[in-house]
RNA sequence: GUGCCUAUAGCUCAGUCGGUAGAGCGCCGGAUUGUGGUUCCGGAUGUCACGGGUUCAAAUCCCGUUAGGCACCCCA
């Protein structure tokens, strides 16, 4: 048997109708931020990913699906999605649109990674990006979108978490500070934080390893290595995260993935998700599209979340899948009688209302079929309802039964 | 890449000391010739993941393989 590849799944009817609803909600929420959807492809060049996510990353040194096409360029399955907006962004001269471009996206990415609750080798982000300011006001305004669509999908009880990474420069001493701070404990730690010093200091902020948490407690802040600038920057992110009364956490110790970070970053946790709780990941990105080649500045934030995790959160929230929509069984019991409730079906389907014409059958199989599919009203249509026009209007859940003509029918069921 | 756990009907699972396959749900038919759900009666399901070993005998014990899950790493 042919079986789905390792790390991607079917996501099967009740389940997909709320994956349509939290992408339904996505648009709506963004649409009311003025935000507007850019499709890019879901294969680049592999240069684009390892320039602008990080080659030092563990997304690009191990994870990525690279494969070599036919001329011999090297293409890569998009493991993430900021880089190729920004390439976009570069390619048709979006900077000379006027004001700040605001983007989002919806859709698959890759990474091969072993699987586990939460986290997929195919999974799906829903992600925003405004770009062209480094005005804090934004920072602001993309977490409280965030914020809005987790409310949408009625998912409660996250928790934000923010900090300030600072800017290249900052994060250099930082970097160094730490190395320098950690090398007389390199053998009290755990070997994956030993592996860290060397390959990225930030991460042994955020060891789960307790043997690694005394030297850890001892690390100076990156706070303290900010500069004026940096710290008037993330102060303003905080008022205005104020004024919108949006609750946060300021975590000194909360560092991100990806290279092209500065300045703010941020999380929204989730609970009931397993190890991975983060539920969406997000950060300001200053000199990304100039690392990618980009003639003029172009500052940036953005944010991805994890659709995946976000379906699970609702799902939880929700305690159970959603209920039937279908309005009308309608039950033939001739072929004639088939033939009519077509017709008929494509009047209640005009009126808004989902329709199911069954085959032409007896009636006992029939009331079955309509009761399995779940609908709200079945209508009998036989010899007498044919001869009469007038047909049966059942509501299955109370049993009750009306004589309807066709007109009646339409205006009932109307939605 | 590493560790732990798991694999029996469409689904969820039971299967004792090794003695040759079970339940519930679901599905199909009937009780009911134009009335579903509830109830009652009947029925069909299976390479016990795959391969090997031990044994008179393996779903059961042993070894290997594959697949899945969870956790680490990392991240959404």
């Amino acid at each position: 048997m042919i079986r789905a590849i390792k790390g991607t799944r079917d996501i099967l009817p009740p389940a997909s109708a709320v994956w349509n609803e939290v992408e339904q909600a996505a648009r709506r929420v963004f649409g009311g931020f003025n935000y507007q959807e850019i499709r890019t492809p879901i294969f680049e060049e592999t240069a684009l990913f390892a320039r602008g996510v990080g080659e030092e990353t563990d997304i690009v040194s191990k994870e990525m699906y690279t494969f070599e096409d036919r001329d011999g360029s090297s293409l890569t399955l998009r493991p993430e999605n900021t880089a190729s907006v920004i390439r976009a962004f570069i390619e048709h001269r979006m900077d000379q649109i006027p004001g700040l471009k605001k983007l989002f996206y919806i859709g698959p990415m890759f990474r091969r990674e072993r699987p586990q609750k939460g986290r997929y080798r195919q999974f799906s982000q829903i992600g925003a990006e405004a770009i062209g300011s480094d005005f804090p006001g934004v920072d602001a305004e993309v977490i409280e979108m965030v914020a809005a669509l987790l409310d949408a999908c009625g998912v409660k009880g996250s928790r934000l978490l923010i900090n300030s990474v600072g800017d290249p420069e900052s994060r250099a001493r930082y970097v160094a500070k730490l190395k320098e701070d950690l090398a007389p404990h390199i053998e009290a730690l755990s070997p994956d934080s030993q592996r860290r010093v060397t390959t990225n200091p930030l991460r042994v902020l955020d060891s789960k390893a307790e043997q690694d948490q005394p030297i850890v407690e001892k690390l100076p802040s990156i706070h303290d290595f900010l500069t004026d600038a940096c710290r008037d920057h993330f102060a303003a992110v905080r008022r205005y995260l104020d004024d919108r009364g949006i609750a946060y956490e300021v975590t000194p110790r909360l560092v991100r993935g990806l290279d092209y970070y500065t300045h703010t970053t941020f999380e929204f946790l989730h609970g009931a998700l397993g190890a991975q709780n983060a539920i969406c990941g997000g950060g300001r990105y200053n000199g990304l599209a100039e690392s990618l080649g980009s003639k003029v500045a172009a500052p940036g934030i953005g944010f991805s979340i994890g659709e995946d995790r976000l379906v699970m959160a609702v799902e939880e929230a929700r305690g159970g899948t959603a209920a039937s929509v279908l309005r009308l069984f309608i039950a033939p019991m001739s072929d004639e009688a088939f033939r009519k409730g077509a017709v008929l079906a494509g009047a209640v389907r005009a009126a808004g209302a989902s329709v199911e014409v069954g085959p032409p059958a007896k009636l006992k199989r029939l009331m079955e079929l309509a009761n399995k599919a779940g609908a709200a009203y079945t209508l009998l249509i036989g010899e007498d309802e044919l001869a009469k026009g007038s047909y049966v209007l059942k509501a299955m859940a109370s049993g009750e039964q009306a004589h309807v003509s066709e007109a009646e029918l339409v205006e009932r069921l109307r939605a």
